[in-house]
DNA sequence: TCCGTTAATACAACCGGTTGCAGCAGGCTG
DNA sequence: CAGCCTGCTGCAACCGGTTGTATTAACGGA
């Protein structure tokens, strides 16, 4: 069916290995020689087969991306951008969406493993350990996640959580609440604990919920312990469940930022257009697509190196329309 | 390096084809065998290597899925549908992103073609007759686009047209713009005939311009257009350009929906929570993902059927905050 | 003129599996 | 007990490339 290396090796006069090297190592293949061949290949529409290629070479030129949830606005600017920098450096990223589900992640990178030449991982849910394990067969780079051992790319989400307690406080919050993500999330552990720090230097309550669903509806869930806790301001794990605790406590008659104030995480599109307009940590997932992939292919490069390198990227808190002074002070 | 089927069947004392034979074709062998090969495998951890596989059998359990941005809210509920359903059928899906560019397109569909079963093409921008070309070594299944031959997901953005020019018409606009998308798109085109015939029906004016960037910008950067047309009724190819069109009007001082309506395509996330809510044309992305893998699924069973079966799916208007009457009818 | 080099190509084994066919043992039938 | 069938396993070729080594021809120098 498909044209192979045989057939061209056969329309050109030559042997296999000729056809082989005249794609493979030019210069070693004289000049009217490889001229025929080519000849013979684009009359025959032939392509190098790269799956057979892997067999023996061990380089398949692809990539892994593998992500939580593909509908999160967080994930698609940044597979977006790891995407088109790794097409540069001729490599093609294969994306697999686990569902949050961190057997399911085991699954795809033990799939993945013979087809790619490593993975990146973003904000991956299994455990370091289970992490650490997996990355002897396979070159990885983490995103979001500090594991020993392996490179990594952090965003630098500790300083963004304490610039919107400082913010909230600044206002004039006394009660904060901190709706924590998924089981498993370093992003959110990471901002709970330097979010407890600076409540307590900047002398206001701060309490943490979660695990929380990283979804619309796990924020609507959490309106209701918004109030129960008489929070007025909030920080919820991301833009999406910042949105559902808006419009959860807007089901309760409580109007933001009136009332209560809400901070949210990753700075999305949806963020941006949301009503009111979100005060948000912005993280640069374009910036970490790219330097993730770029640290991937360091480590497939010199696999002996095992560098462990980890690249931490700044983050900002912007402010919009969802954070005011409580009420108490108007 | 890795363990391979050599290594197990030494360890089990049999022959490579057994142990090849228990994984691929388990009750052609001995129980007691079976279970002595799978203890050698468990022990070494030994996984088939599906590339190797791929190039014996010709199968490799591995879907393309090709879009032109994943950054569009429109596309990840349908990946991630596709990609769900896929799995549950033993597939695992690669997606990859052209970014609107139509040689892009055709490059990856070279790349991924050795390396999938199959491909979906979600609103390609490659010409029909290019599409056609390409199909001749590889199934294809194509959504929002009808190509002769070919399976194809269609959804019928024509019914979602007309009912927004009649919407619109109905609350009194006689004078009626609509954004098109990008060169190329299907879409885009059917959505032009039919509201132009709407508009004809409905006894309105209605202006077409294009093609425009399927982006926020895009839309900003139209509505300049609208202002010059005189139109107070808009509809735009998505909803990210409807949003960058609210964004443009109310640079110019232009409030939405209180002197002009907008209707915006795709009922994504953006839209939901845009301020004002978004008006739009609501397509059924998740359907459209898990159908198009199913006519895959069953182009790949059957390649000599070779049948062209089109799924349309219906689409609604749902109607929120940006439209409302003209503001000479208050 | 002869020999050592070098450049270009052919040969063949190999990557990690699959699969048609052959061989062998055991059980059943007559 | 011969003959046949059936079930299981081994053998070897093959998928489409790559690559170390052998082979051959051409060339330059002594």
């Amino acid at each position: 069916m498909a044209v192979t290396i045989r057939d061209v090796a056969r329309a050109a006069g030559v042997h296999v290995s000729t056809v082989s090297r005249t794609f493979s190592a030019p210069n070693l293949v004289k000049v009217d020689t490889r001229e025929r061949v080519l000849a013979a290949a684009a009359e025959l529409g032939y392509r190098p087969n790269q799956a057979a290629r892997a067999l023996t070479t061990g380089v398949t030129h692809n990539l892994g991306l593998i992500v939580a949830d593909i509908a999160n606005p967080f994930f698609p600017p940044l597979i977006k951008s790891a995407q088109s920098y790794a097409r540069v450096r001729g490599y093609q990223v294969f994306v697999a969406d686990t569902d949050e589900d961190p057997r399911a992640e085991e699954e795809l990178i033990a799939i993945l493993a013979k087809q790619v030449d490593g993975v990146v991982l973003v904000s991956p849910r299994l455990s370091n350990t289970a992490i650490a394990q997996l990355s002897a067969d396979l070159p990885f780079v983490v995103v979001n996640r500090s594991v020993k051992g392996l490179p990594a790319v952090l965003m630098d989400v500790s300083s963004g959580a304490a610039a919107a307690v400082e913010h909230l406080a600044g206002l004039g919050h006394r009660r904060l609440m901190l709706l924590g993500g998924p089981r498993g999330s370093w992003t959110s552990e990471q901002m709970c604990r330097s979010a407890a720090a600076a409540a307590e230097r900047a002398g206001v309550a701060l309490e943490i919920t979660g695990p929380n669903a990283p979804t619309e509806r796990g924020g609507q869930q959490a309106a209701a312990a918004v109030l129960g806790a008489g929070a007025t301001g909030v920080i919820a794990y991301n833009d999406l469940m910042a949105i559902g605790t808006i419009e959860g406590l807007a089901g309760s008659g409580v109007e933001v930022p009136r009332e209560v104030s809400v901070v949210g995480v990753d700075d999305t599109i949806a963020g941006r257009v949301n009503r009111p307009k979100l005060t948000s940590i912005a993280m640069p997932t374009q910036e970490a697509g790219r330097s993730a992939v770029d640290l991937l292919l360091h480590a497939i490069d010199l696999p002996a190196g095992r560098s462990a390198a980890k690249t931490t990227l700044e983050t900002s808190l912007v402010i919009r329309e969802s954070t005011a002074p409580p009420p108490d002070l108007k």
